[in-house]
DNA sequence: CACAAGGATGAGAATTGTTCTCATTCCATC
DNA sequence: GATGGAATGAGAACAATTCTCATCCTTGTG
């Protein structure tokens, strides 16, 4: 029995405390993007968390989500995904870990990083370091 | 001393042979974009492929760069690489392989798929099959 | 507790990669 | 050489994202 219009969302304390650990100032708009982003893990489009957030009652805009969404991620808040060419996925989950992509439904599902193992990785190009890993394993519904 | 303008091709008859193989009609425009994207193992854009095309003195238009990459890709002789939100790129090899991004300059390295050892792959979701795994590794220059 | 000063917000325009429309052109077949 | 269906292309349409810049907040200061 879920109230309509009343997601489950993420304690404004916890978010305010997520983002200033990094450095973000906690305003309105960035902790009701976070308490949105960070309720559960998930993989919500920039689309989708403007609905949510305005779903609500706050007032935000697209603009915001966007400038919101993207300093998460250079700070580290949020990883963004590129599955397909058309839009980005935004997963609180910053952790290493990997995706099952259903190019059926659309659906994004987390594979926790130990549960596959990469072995002999090759090493990087000349001058460059590792940054992250991303492993996308692709489903079609059968 | 490379000719300017006259970057190497992949032989029209390559081409033809492989476009029929897939049951593809081997029309002028669809040669063309062939022998651009045929021509060696090599990430590019439709962009990149549309001025190479025109550079080798053909007329085309991006709407058929388009048609021709969507239908190259439905009918196997192209992979289609997301790896950010900008624009899509495309791939001749089409055997499993995997790629090293840099962040930096935006180069794509690829990886063979025997480089790479992927062990104990998850189960896929009840009710789907594994269709493809891409493995982008995300470097730094450094 | 006013009060700057700089940062954040937002309405809407702009940008850009990609798709769509549909009149025209091409091509395989007869 | 005709012809019917497929392919092409100019340009409009779309959609995700970014940009502009006037207005609004926050945060520290007096
Ligand atoms: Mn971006
Ligand atoms: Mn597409
Ligand atoms: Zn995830
Ligand atoms: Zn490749």
């Amino acid at each position: 029995m879920s109230t309509p219009g009343t997601a489950q969302l993420a304690p404004r304390a916890r978010v305010v405390e997520l983002l200033e650990r990094r450095g973000v100032t906690a305003t309105q708009q960035r902790v009701e993007v976070g308490q949105v982003l960070f309720a559960c893990p998930q993989h919500l489009s920039a689309d989708q968390i403007l609905e949510r957030v305005l779903a609500m009652g706050a007032r935000v805009s697209k603009a915001t989500v966007y400038n919101t969404l993207n300093l998460f991620s250079e700070r580290g808040l949020v990883r963004t995904l590129s599955i397909d060419g058309d839009r980005q996925f935004y997963d609180p989950t910053t952790a290493p870990h990997h995706h099952f992509y259903n190019v059926d439904t659309g659906e994004l599902i987390d594979i926790p990083a130990d549960a596959l193992a990469l072995a002999s990785l090759p090493a990087p190009p000349a001058g460059t370091a590792h940054e992250r890993i991303d492993v996308i394993i692709r489903v079609r519904s059968s």
